[in-house]
RNA sequence: GAUCGGUUAGCUCAGCUGGUAGAGCAAUACACUUUUAAUGUAUGGGUCCUGGGUUCGAGCCCCAGACCGAUCACCA
């Protein structure tokens, strides 16, 4: 590896800090009082007397550097503030070398300090803290990108490569302000949904994720294998079979933030592993699960953003309850003015081509009706809303409907043009659900390699008899998109996956 | 997987018809005791993504490849 001038010169530095005595990786806590955040909340030049004595920490970002004074500037956790070094109260002594060449020279963008002062505003009217003594925490040997705002709050130079910013997120997150937000942001959703759910008394699980079979979705999987047993494991697409599992045994409300694995294309919405909350209710069916789904996304876009009212991309959205409510084939009157409810494959395949929808020979009746929804229906439905009633072969573990034949109870709920969610009323039939999983087999037998495979466990739990249940999975990924205003998957996880470097 | 765009200094980006590689920030040196994208002066820093080809001569043109992105296809 070859080193650049800048990285030789902080490694010179490094040296440097040493040969003076000064160890550049201090094991000690440092006894850090304050953060930027609060000093910056809480002091007024009328109650001063509180902050005589702030001790903080961070990165120094930024060195304004003036003779025998000089500003700089900490980052915390926090945020930033502007610190002032006065050379003669750092160095009380004759000695200033502390100040002269630590400071001055040998102190690098990028290193920790801490530093203990008091605080005080500056004549152009900056909370600033007034430093008595400095101390360096931990030195930094690789030069960060310089992001610089101005007083209008304009950035310059922002770091906006996204290989660079997916690949060192570290440095995207000290770098760009903004990107810690996202997260935040993210980890409060999860936050809000946990309250919500426990506070109906629903019991958060973990279930395995190297799985002999996997199930619950249509998807290709990843697989491994587990040496000491010789035997295939495959890394869950979904976690549905085994929280139905867990109804069977008895729990009433289970849910489970499940990172998932799917052996398939990447894209902006597209991630090889993604997570998923899946919730199965007993006694409930779909209907009452679309009222839950829609209270606690309107919680969580309230507990994240402060409004039902999200900004996404051109448009605003409310999650405000009610939301609208379609039925697949009432989405599809709708939006192209044709009733396809009572026609045959034949007379639909007529209809697809008529307005325009692509299709293939191999394509079944559920499958055109899903291709003209995804077509015509889906892109225009940036409020959010529920599509109720599938058709029956695309859903092998949904529960048929309760009066509409060749229809499951099904519904997904769509926002900004794409689905964030998934529900039924769980097929709890056992017979049912094993010739379910026979289609599903013939499917397989045909080449359709995302077709589910039959989970003989699976039908053991369910002829012991499953309650009547209501499921669903939200995507975190999709949902976190949408909250935060991200256009792509990447940018709501910390370490997208990426090709190898090199 | 297909199409299009990108890849030049630590970072953000210029680079003419093909003729010795540029700026700002950062870095280095000096000056400066309330600055704030600090300022002033000076200096150093390049595998122009990789490999071929055309040419007297390639950052630029041609071919192949790598990585990133956008769109499309499959999927959540």
């Amino acid at each position: 590896m070859s080193l650049s001038e800048q990285e030789l010169i902080r490694r010179d530095n490094l040296e440097k800090i040493r040969a003076l005595g000064i160890e550049p990786y201090p094991s000690s806590a440092y006894p850090v009082t304050h953060t930027a955040a609060q000093i910056h909340n809480q002091y007024t030049e009328d109650h001063s007397e509180d902050f005589k004595e702030v001790i903080l920490a961070g990165r120094l970002m930024m060195k304004r550097i003036m003779g025998k004074a000089s500003f700089a500037e900490l980052q915390d956790n926090s945020g930033r503030i502007q610190i002032y070094v006065n050379r003669d109260e750092i160095c009380p002594q004759e000695d200033k070398t502390m100040y002269n060449t630590v400071f001055k020279k040998l102190l690098d963008i990028g290193d920790f300090i801490g530093v203990r002062g008091f605080v005080f505003t500056t004549r152009t009217g900056e909370t600033t803290v007034h430093v008595q003594e400095l101390e360096l925490l931990s030195k930094s040997l690789k030069p960060l990108p310089i992001v610089k705002t101005d007083a209008e709050g304009q950035v310059h130079d922002a770091v906006t490569d996204p290989e660079f910013r997916y690949r060192q997120r570290y440095a995207d997150l000290v770098v760009n302000a903004d990107v810690k937000e996202v997260f935040v942001k993210r980890t409060k959703m999860y936050n809000s949904m946990r309250e919500y759910l426990n506070a109906k008394g629903y019991l958060e699980v973990e279930t395995p994720i190297l799985q002999p079979l996997y199930g619950g979705a249509a998807a290709r999987p990843f697989k491994t294998h587990h040496n000491t047993l010789d035997m295939t494991l495959y890394l869950r697409i979904a976690n549905e079979l085994y929280l139905k599992r867990l109804i069977v045994g008895g729990f009433d409300g289970v849910y489970e933030f499940s990172k998932d694995f799917r052996n398939e294309g990447m894209s902006r919405f597209h991630n090889p592993e993604f997570t998923q909350i899946e919730l199965y209710v007993a006694y409930k069916d779909y209907e009452w699960m679309m009222n839950t789904v829609e209270e606690m996304i309107e919680k969580v876009a309230i507990d994240v953003t402060g409004s039902t009212k999200v900004e996404v991309g051109d448009h605003v959205i409310d999650f405000k309850r009610p939301w609208k409510r379609y039925t697949m084939y009432g989405a599809i009157e709708a939006f192209t003015g044709v009733d396809i409810s009572e026609m045959d494959e034949k007379a639909m395949r007529v209809t697809a081509q008529e307005i325009g929808v692509g299709l293939d020979p191999s394509m079944g009746r559920g499958k055109i009706i899903d291709e003209i929804f995804g077509e015509k229906c889906e892109p225009h439905l940036i409020q959010p809303t529920f599509i109720t009633d599938y058709p029956v072969e695309m859903s092998p573990l949904a529960k048929k409907h309760r009066s509409k034949a060749g229809l499951v109870e099904r519904f997904e709920a769509i926002c900004n043009g794409k689905e964030i969610s998934n529900a039924f009323s769980e097929l709890n039939d056992p017979i049912d659900q094993r010739e379910r999983f026979e289609a599903q087999l013939e499917l397989g037998k045909r080449g359709d390699d995302e077709a589910m495979v039959l989970d003989e466990d699976f039908l053991r739990a369910l002829e012991y008899g499953m309650p009547p249940t209501a499921g669903v999975g939200i995507g975190m990924d999709r949902l976190a998109m949408i909250m935060t205003n991200s256009s792509s998957i990447q940018d709501v996880l910390f370490f997208p996956q990426m090709k190898a470097e090199e």
